[in-house]
DNA sequence: CTACTTGCAAACGTTTTGCATTTGA
DNA sequence: TCAAATGCAAAACGTTTGCAAGTAG
């Protein structure tokens, strides 16, 4: 998933329409992987484009590409929902690092889990499919400055 | 922490009363303990003991428990924020399998990482105090029934 | 007694919705 | 052309707050 023809093909099928304001909202999501962003992040970001565009499109918008899962929403450590795109080479999902005194959040993208999921299985019954894994503590630069 | 009498003297320690609503609320949430309740939940059935409680007073109790250390908010896989009983002895988190068909919530007492740990502390710096789990996929019965 | 706590209603911030208008295909 | 999408404003949602009245210690 990468050029426009495609993302149009995407949306053609299910007879939806590919329009500036969802590429614009993709497109900032997309150039910042690793940033996490809410939705109120977006649609400022967005306005710098097109000042014109209104937040319920940009949430609306979101919820569409959730279901299209072209973006993740995920839930970290705060009240805010916050939207990722999805890397889609990434079989499982990436993880969290979060800093308990800069609230700095760093992905890692090893599979963290798979033995463990297998001995779930055994022991509960329950099939695991997915995992998400949140890590707190303190960041490297923070404890410098703590030491 | 158990009888009565030791939550007075937290209370006492810190200046606060333990008045009859808040005793309902920790006693809500402590007599089910894998229920993971949201506030409203929590709400309707302390209502059930006092109908005259305002929900603005849950609330204060809740957050007033969870700076006491004595209930634990979190986040799980939908939009509500979630409360259930510390568990003194608990050192680490426990975590939860969530099931993607019927919702069910089940912990599981194991820690899971602490090799894990390690090993991100060794190649990034970061020092890992702690780690919240989520594993989705398909529980048993749901299992059973889709098959 | 009196500081802490409560219930109520109003306010809050984020997200959703209704509706008339605009637009992509 | 016309269903789908937009912007706006109002509503909805869970949660918080101000305040006068009530209460635990």
């Amino acid at each position: 998933m990468k050029n426009i023809e495609d993302y149009k093909n995407e949306f053609k099928k299910k007879g939806l329409k590919l329009t500036g304001q969802r590429l614009k909202v993709l497109k900032v999501i997309q150039e910042r992987p690793r940033e996490h962003l809410s939705a109120e992040e977006i649609y400022s970001l967005v306005k710098e484009d097109d000042p014109g565009i209104g937040i319920a499109t940009v949430y609306r918008t979101l919820s569409l590409l959730e279901n299209m899962q072209l973006v993740k929403k995920i839930h970290l450590y705060d009240d805010y929902m916050r939207y990722e795109a999805v890397e889609p080479d990434e079989e499982h999902e990436h993880h969290h690092l979060i800093c308990n005194y800069c609230g700095t959040i760093k992905d890692i993208h090893e599979d963290l889990l798979e033995d463990l999921e297998k001995n779930v299985e055994q022991k509960t019954g329950f099939q695991v499919h997915n995992h998400r894994v949140l890590l707190f503590g303190t960041c490297k630069s923070c404890a410098l400055e703590n030491k």
